[in-house]
Order: C-alpha cells, then structure tokens, then sequence
DNA sequence: CACCCAAACTTTTTT
DNA sequence: AGTTTGGGTG
C-alpha cells in the first residue's frame, strides 16, 4: 500500500482543491477507481481542512459502512499526528463526531429536529425483518392473506415498498418493471402501505427507508435545512456512487449550492441498485452545479499488478456507460489471472482448497486469501469442505446472527421495554408465554393501550393461567427495565436469565442458542445503555458469521469467504471468484434488463480487483443451485459469461481442473472393478 | 384459541 | 430447504 504520507501528482490535487484558497470550497468529485488510495486521499483531505483551522465538528463525513468510518478516522488521526509532530506540535486525538452512514446520520439529526417536524425523538428504528411482520399483520388485517390468487409474500412486499420510497416512484412503475407478477396487487398494496406508515407513527418506529425518507422531507424545509447548512463547513461523502435518489436529495436539500462538498467514488463499482442506488447521481454530479463542479480522476491503482488491472479495464471497456477511467499499475509483471475450468463445485471447492493451502506453505496467511461469490449459498459447498478439513474461515454477507429466532426474541423483549408502544416487538414476546397466541396478545397488548402504556397495569392483568408464572416475572422485567431500576447490564443478564427456559422449552438445540444468547450479552456491553445499542445494533449488525465465531478468534488465522457485496472496499493476495458462468455473472434475473447487465459487470468487476497477486476465476461446467420447482437441489448448466469475450480470454491463463491425466486415472478407478464390497458387506454375516 | 401437522410455494445482493 | 397457509384436534 501506499505511504500515508506520500501522495502522487492527482491525489495531492484532489486534497489540495479549494483547501487553501479564502473563498468556499466549491463541489468536487474525485473519481476514485479500485485501489487507487481513495481512503488516504479523504484521510488526507480531511486531515489537511482540520490543520488548515476547520474544526471537526463542522465536518459531516458519509460513508457506506461503519467500518470504513473506523479506517478513515484513525488514519486521518494518524495523518494530524504526524504533521504536527514534524511542527513539533502538540495533538490530542481529533473526534469528528458527524461521521457515519447516511442512516446514521439522518437517525441523529432526525433525533434533534424531532421537536420541529412533529416526531418523537425517542423513536424506535426498525429492522428489514421487523418491518415485514408489521407488515405481515396488516395483510391479515386487510384480509389480504385468503384471496383466490396468493398475495404476494410479506417479504416481497417490503420490497416492493422499499423500492418505491428509496426511489421515489409510483408503485405502479416499480410493480411493471421489478415486479411484473404482483402487477395485479396495486391497489392493495397501496392500500397496505397506507396501513404500514400509520402503523409505524402508532408505535412510534421509524424504518431504515424512513430514515431517509423522513430526512430527505426535513432537507426541503427551508428553516431547518438553512440551519443544519450553516452547522457545517465541509461535506465528504465517500461511495457516492451507490448513493440513491433519497440521498442525493438530502444532500441537495440540505447544500443546494454544493459549497464545501466533495464526493467520492467510482461509477464503475456501482452495485446496489437493488437498494434502489442510482449511478446517475455520480454521472449527473458534474452537471448538476454551476458552474460545473470539478472532478478529479485517481487513475494509479497501488493494489493489483497491471496484469489483473489490464481485466478489469478490458471488461469495463466494453460496458456501456460510465467515465471508464482506465487504471494502471507500476507494478507491471505479477501472476497472470487465471480462469479455472472445473467439472462442477466440487472440484471447485476441492481446487480451491488445494491452491488456498498451497499457497499458506508457500507463507501466505489464510487471512490475505478470500473466495468471493454472488450469492451466500454459492460457497455452502466449499464451506463444507473447508469444515471437514478444519480449515478455519470467516463468512461476510449472508445469514446474520441477528435473524436468528432466539436472538431476535431476546432483543424484542429489550425492545419493548424500551418502546411500550413498539407493537411488534410486543407480540413476539406475548407470543413467546405458553397458550397465548395472536388473540391473546392483542387483548394484553390492548390493555397497556388504555393504561397509557405504563407496564404497571399488568400488575392487575390476569393471563391464560398457564402463562401466569412467566407473565409475572416478564412484567417485573419490563418495569425494571423500562424504569431502569437496574443497570444496563443487569437488563441484559435480567432478560437473558428470564428468556432461558422459554428457549428450553421451544428448541431441542438450547444450548447451542444460549451460546448465541451469551454473545449478544457480550456485544451489548460494548455499547454505554440501551438507547445507543437498539439504534446501533440495527444500523450497524455485525456482518460476520464464522464457523466459530466471537472476539476469543479473533487473532486466528482464518479464510474469508464474502459476497462481492459485501467484498466492497476489501483487498486480497489471493483472490477466488466462484461460479463465474452466464445465469451468475451476470445473474439470470438481470439478463434482458440492459441497465441491469452493466451492473452485473461492475460486480464482477468489483471481485476482480479485490485481488493484488493471484486471481482465480472459476467457470464450473455446471453448479448446484437450489431448486425451486420441485424439493432438493438440481445443478445447471451454466454458458460460457457473457462477459468472457474472447479479449477477456486472451488476457487470462486458462486452466482445468483436475488436469487431462488424473482426470482419465480417476475415471479408469471409478469404472474398473478393484473390489466387490457387496461380498464383504454379506460376508459378516456368513457363520463360519 | 393455541398448537401441531401437512401441503403448497419459492428470485440475489444489504443499510 | 424454509416459509406460509390451511385444517384438524384438544
């Protein structure tokens, strides 16, 4: 990686502009493409505008993940530190307390202005999977679940919803291009909609769309948007490209004139338009001030070795929009890019393994090594194979420990005890109690409406009488908690003792849980109280789920395995891209959408130039996909990729596994007949 | 009304 | 394979 002090001609451009002159900083957007140091360059900017005198609560820094937050921050420390150590300066640790997702962001100013717009400050933000039983309970209130043709699923709903306000667009046109088969339900899920945004004011929950969405309508009041513009002096945001029309919006609200604002990003890794992100807002940012704002383009990639870059410019190339700013490399010889042609997963997991522990004796740790996929269920196969070889791993994307029944039950009770108004939260513990139900929850629940929420008037409440014992001990919960008669920890170790027979009584596999239970435990002592871990927690979920997880590996040598998705940002020795065939990269649900095949090409874009050294392209002739007709797994039969043209070809070294040789001995062992176990299996039973 | 069981149905990526 | 719906039982 590059020196952090050093930067090189169009880098130190990009920190440089507008920072030394006395007049505002005018729009900037830095095209920053893969491994081009876009960190270090906005570590630097911010670094530089923080020496020059600006103070660092006057700096409001976006970015996509909270753990390019983290990175950014310590090297930008890192940056002050060591100029002014050559000043001979003192320096305390700079905290820009304004950094962090645009969800983030919008929670917390949305917290402060609450009192202007009509909203409570103390609401509760909800999470994709407690939307959709929110949503859930409104179809069958509107009698949507016993239609002659199937409603659509509440899954598919939230969806569906979430488009149409992340991209603010009429259901009518998100159901024709993204759902043409629930086109037949437009009016019903108006009508669903229309339910599901009052529920939510009941309740007093904000979901992660309403987060933007609320933030974006605070943004076009004039007298709140005038005076959070005059709160800050420089705004960064990093990964603009994947930004949506909401946030574009915001930022437009909030800065209309795009004074000390600079945006960071590269239209060739735009890939979460399914989040409803929308590459036309870094394409239309140059026009969209005037005079025309700048842009600068860091085209000196000090990741990969121009073997791999020359790929990844080749395949963009031949994309159809987008800046397509080609990246070079000093390093100009490395190992030529493999595309690795296997029978089918299998032997993909099995190849993999074998070049992944190869190189381990060749001194390359597991950690600088990673297997990138579309899909999560693509490496269930290697992941298989990894356990049976006690291959330590790590997995990013994908199942979350936080959908997990038990941990989601734990946090609901936290939930509600926070939120007495929280409805769903409140029906999941209800429904935790024995013989009570959906019923038996709306009465409770009704009787804490007309008590004025207060959990005291369950003293007198008398539930099914099965339920009575655990009834009692949940209210004293819920009071303590609520009242916070106990401390933080104590409410955590209070629940998860109440919770404990609950999750005897339901899961055979308790013990495993309670291990999940007793991590929760821990990860909620990271947090100050229980207002900071609820909203963190749903902002920012932990991402990884490794086979065995937790802080005490963290210091273990382990594999990555990782969604491109969530590969965003990543860099690797060794990089294996799995199941690249047409139906994949691109996936089958894109082809046909022109807009959406160019995304497919940024993503694996993306996973190409994650890697530095080594980069294996797997092309199985047929993998295993799970079955939707019928039960169990079928395998496809994956094309060539579309986006393996023959000029792809030419720049990667193709290989096939198993090679010619072995494979025709293993074919030679599997038909010749070198035992017949049959008689030996019969034979134990032969009396002598 | 809760709970259990069987049948029907299934689109990937995540703040 | 996992979720969702509907039916039957206690």
């Amino acid at each position: 990686m590059l020196n952090t002090m050093q930067l090189n001609t169009k880098q130190n451009e990009a920190v440089n502009f507008g920072v030394n002159s006395d007049e505002l900083m005018q729009p900037l957007l830095i095209i920053a493409g893969a491994g081009t140091g876009k960190t270090n360059t906005l570590a630097h900017k911010t670094a530089q505008v923080i020496l020059n005198g600006a103070s660092p609560e006057r700096i409001l820094l976006m970015t996509f993940a909270r753990r390019a937050a983290g990175e950014l921050s310590s090297r930008t420390n890192l940056i002050i530190e060591q100029q002014l150590h050559k000043e001979q300066k003192k320096h305390q640790p700079i905290k820009i307390s304004w950094m962090g997702t645009f969800h983030s962001i919008a929670a917390r100013l949305l917290r402060e202005h609450a009192n202007s717009i009509g909203l409570e400050s103390d609401f509760t933000i909800i999470d994709r999977s407690d939307s959709a039983d929110l949503i859930d309970v409104i179809r069958h209130e509107l009698g949507f679940t016993s239609t002659e043709n199937r409603f659509p699923k509440k899954k598919t709903c939230i969806e569906i919803y979430s488009r149409c306000v992340n991209s603010q667009t009429s259901i009518d046109k998100i159901l024709a291009t993204h759902f043409p088969y629930c086109s037949e339900w437009s009016k019903e899920l108006t009508a669903l909609f229309v339910h599901y945004a009052q529920a939510k004011m009941e309740q007093v929950c904000l979901d992660y769309d309403d987060l933007l969405l609320y933030c974006y309508h605070m943004a076009q009041i004039p007298a709140i948007a005038k005076k959070i513009r005059a709160q800050f002096d420089y705004i960064f945001v990093d990964e603009y490209q994947d930004t949506n029309v909401l946030q574009a919006g915001i930022l437009n609200g909030f800065f209309p004139t795009g004074e000390g604002l600079t945006v960071v990003g590269d239209d060739a890794q735009s890939i979460y338009s399914f989040r409803s992100a929308t590459v036309d807002n870094i394409l239309n940012f140059p026009t969209q001030f005037s005079p025309k704002a700048n842009v600068i383009s860091l085209t000196q990639n000090y990741r990969s070795h121009q073997g791999i870059l020359d790929v990844s410019n080749a395949l963009l190339k031949e994309g159809a929009e987008g800046y397509k700013v080609a990246l070079f490399s000093e390093t100009k010889t490395g190992s030529t890019p493999k595309l690795v042609t296997i029978e089918d997963d299998a032997m993909q997991a099995e190849y993999i393994v074998k070049q992944v522990l190869l190189a381990r004796e060749g001194g390359m740790d597991l950690k600088k090594q990673a297997v990138l996929f579309r899909s999560s269920y693509h490496s269930d196969r290697l992941e298989l194979e990894l356990t049976r070889r006690n291959i330590p791993f790590v997995k990013h994307g994908g199942l979350k420990f936080l959908e997990a029944t038990h941990v989601k039950d734990l946090l609901a009770i936290l939930r509600w005890a926070d939120n007495p108004k929280h409805k769903i939260s409140a029906f999941r513990v209800l429904k935790l109690l024995p013989s009570v139900g959906p019923k038996i929850a709306e009465k409770v629940f009704h009787h804490l409406e007309i008590n004025q929420y207060d959990f005291k008037a369950f003293k007198e409440y008398l539930p099914p009488k099965p339920a009575v014992v655990l009834f009692e001990a949940l209210v004293d919960l819920l009071i303590s908690i609520n009242k916070n008669k106990i401390d933080w920890f104590e409410q955590v170790s209070e629940t998860s003792k109440f919770y404990q027979p609950i999750l005897a009584l339901n899961h055979d596999d308790h013990f495993v849980r309670f291990g999940d239970i007793e991590q929760l435990s821990s990860i909620s002592q990271q947090f100050k109280n229980r207002e900071k871990f609820l909203t963190e927690l749903t902002l920012d979920p932990p991402q990884c789920t490794g086979d065995l997880a937790g802080p005490a590996h963290i210091d273990d040598d382990f594999l990555v395995l990782s969604t491109v998705h969530s590969a965003k940002g990543q860099e690797w020795n060794n990089v294996f891209v799995l199941n690249v065939a047409d139906g994949n990269f691109p996936n089958e649900y894109a082809i046909g959408d022109k807009r959406a095949v160019e995304e497919e090409r940024r993503l694996l874009n993306v996973a190409i130039t994650r890697a530095k050294d080594e980069l294996h392209l797997m092309q199985p002739l047929k993998y295993w996909v799970p079955e939707q007709q019928h039960y169990g797994d079928k395998h496809v039969y994956g094309g060539k990729s579309r986006f393996l043209t023959e000029k792809l070809c030419s720049l990667l070294e193709s290989i096939h596994y198993p090679t010619y040789g072995s494979s025709q001995e293993q074919k030679e062992l599997a038909t010749k007949m070198i035992s017949d176990i049959k008689k030996t299996v019969l034979g134990i039973w032969e009396t002598a």
